[in-house]
RNA sequence: GCUCCCGUAGUCUAGUCCGGUCAAGGAUCGGGGCCUUUCGAGCCUCAGACGCGGGUUCGAAUCCCGCCGGGAGCACCA
């Protein structure tokens, strides 16, 4: 039958049953993120690792909303672990980056349970070290990062990689008693010096660093590295599943070998996902704080950082977020997205909601001669919404238009929206007051003083409907052909608000 | 250079494990139209993709081999 050719095969199934060819379109349902392997329902424990050094931005957007979104799955408990080992001179610790990351998913809607510190952890890690040094599969190396780092291209092991246990062991303990300074010791896995991946020839497990920790201050000198402290806290605080970005992997390697060495039954599967980047921008954490330092940027939530708290300044919704990243799926694919298709959808879910109102930037006055007596009008709140209700504008015959349309318009005619038609200029002569199929644009008379500050930093500065003086700070609105925007600030003087987005 | 991962429309994604209802689905972007007193929303519509080359098979996006392209790691950062 089956090398009979698939015509052949059709024609004589048509014969037999022909029901069986018609065409089954099976309707996509919303998207779904794969399974987790070996998930069971109820029993699953994920963790999110922030490193405190900062405000969780979008590019940290993918970990948090794909652990999130699994731990409801499969009704889960969601770890908060403050990754905050020692870290680098580069990536300093930030005492507020704590409060400032909860905060951030908080604002997100990331529903952890317990909140661990690694800081608090340390003893832990050091008695697990013990453990694996007195295996003999680890060892203290006095070797210089600079050397270090040449063995290990040219795959040379170093004399301390066969030193004796007790050697090793009590050198670990001088470690420890602060005998050695920076970067005079560390402790090495030995994985294999003549490793092909060069990436995994005896890592380092923990190194000296004699700085304060906000935290712990300067409890420790010795402090773990990412890999082993991880291998330790995973395994102990029963994480079923680790969700981490792809630029990780080798740190499943280091963990694996070292359960292995110390034969730990109880593992986590790890599930990777690609990096995410976003189009013509650069995130950067350490870059925007030394910006808000030098006063270049408002503050952890300036538009230009792309922190969680500037997207909620803007006005994006955390469900928008979320639908973005769940998009992406768990693929391994590196991926690189405009941030419009964020906006797109945060689009969706603002629109209904956002009322509209007249904002006319760089404001030209504009005298209508022949303007019958009229004081105001009305205009829908929101167009689609009738029921919602109409706001009343203050009309006149002197009014004011966006300088952008006033040179765009000049000399032609134009609908004031909701208004009247003139022939726009200095002097605008006025033709009638009856809708018409021309270019319609906003115009505004009492205005109130606001600012809206762009994504890009700049403020665009003009005069709005005085309604807007009125409104609530956190309303989302629509400014009419110019776009969506969260209300950030109201006071007599005036209105500041934050752009979205078209 | 070495190791690993990934290649479906401009972008993101479903399908790939278990080859045929895939003449490839969705979203976004772009074109056109309708509607609308916004350049927003909504509705309709059009355009657009399996990286390349071999092989296996009646049949390949799906399996195999080779190539090409992209990314990540190769820190005493996370």
């Amino acid at each position: 039958m089956n090398d009979l050719g698939l015509e052949t095969q059709r024609a004589e199934l048509a014969a037999i049953a022909p029901e069986l060819l018609e065409k089954i379109r099976h309707d996509v349902g919303p998207k779904e993120l794969p399974p987790l392997p070996d998930a069971v329902d109820a029993a699953v424990v994920l963790r999110l690792a922030p490193y405190p050094s900062g405000p969780l931005h979008i590019g940290n957007a993918r970990a948090f909303v794909l652990n999130d979104a699994y731990t409801k799955r499969y009704h889960g408990k969601l770890l908060l672990v403050f990754d905050d080992t020692i870290g680098s001179e580069e990536k300093p610790l930030l005492p507020e980056a704590f409060d400032q990351v909860k905060e951030g998913l908080e604002w997100a809607g990331v529903e952890y349970g317990e909140v661990l510190y690694k800081s608090d952890r340390i003893p832990l890690h050091y008695e697990w070290a013990e453990k694996l040094l007195a295996t003999g599969e680890a060892y203290v190396c006095e070797c210089d990062a600079e050397t270090l780092r040449k063995n290990r291209e040219a795959m040379r092991a170093c004399v301390h990689r066969i030193q004796d246990v007790d050697e090793t062991i009590a050198m670990w303990k001088a470690m420890l008693a602060g005998e050695y300074g920076e970067g005079e010791a560390v402790v090495r896995l030995k994985t294999d010096m003549a490793h092909p991946n060069p990436a995994f020839r005896d890592r380092v497990l923990f190194r000296v660093a004699v700085r304060e920790h906000p935290r712990v201050g300067t409890r420790y000198r010795v402090w773990p590295m990412l890999e082993f402290s991880w291998a330790v806290d995973d395994a102990l605080l029963g994480i079923t599943h680790v969700l981490r970005g792809k630029d990780l992997v080798m740190e499943d390697l280091m963990e694996t070998r070292i359960w292995d060495i110390l034969q730990v039954d109880r593992r986590p599967r790890f599930v990777h996902f690609g990096i995410l980047r976003f189009k013509d921008l650069e995130l950067s954490k350490s870059r925007y704080r030394k910006e808000i330092a030098e006063g270049r940027l408002t503050g952890i939530d300036d538009p230009r950082t792309w922190t969680l708290q500037s997207l909620r300044r803007r006005g994006i919704r955390p469900a928008a977020l979320r639908e973005f990243v769940l998009s992406f799926g768990l693929s391994l694919n590196d991926i690189e997205v405009p941030a419009e298709t964020l906006y797109a959808e945060n689009r969706k879910m603002i629109d209904k909601d956002a009322n509209r109102y007249f904002f006319v930037p760089d404001p030209v006055v504009v005298e209508i001669a022949g303007l019958p007596p009229i004081e105001r009008v009305k205009a829908p709140l929101h167009p689609d919404f009738p029921g919602r209700g109409v706001r009343e504008i203050p009309a006149g015959s002197k009014v004011e238009v966006a300088r952008e349309d006033f040179t765009k318009f000049r000399g032609q005619e134009v609908r004031l929206k909701d208004f009247c038609n003139v022939v726009l200029d200095h002097r605008a002569r006025f033709i009638s007051m009856a809708n018409k199929e021309i270019p319609k644009i906003q115009w505004v008379t009492h205005g109130v003083q606001t600012h809206l500050v762009m994504p890009d930093g700049t403020e665009s500065r003009g005069l709005s409907e005085p309604l807007v003086g009125s409104l609530k700070v956190d309303d989302v609105v629509q400014f009419e052909r110019v776009g969506f925007a969260r209300i950030d600030h109201v006071s007599k003087a005036e209105v500041r608000a934050y752009f979205a987005h078209r």
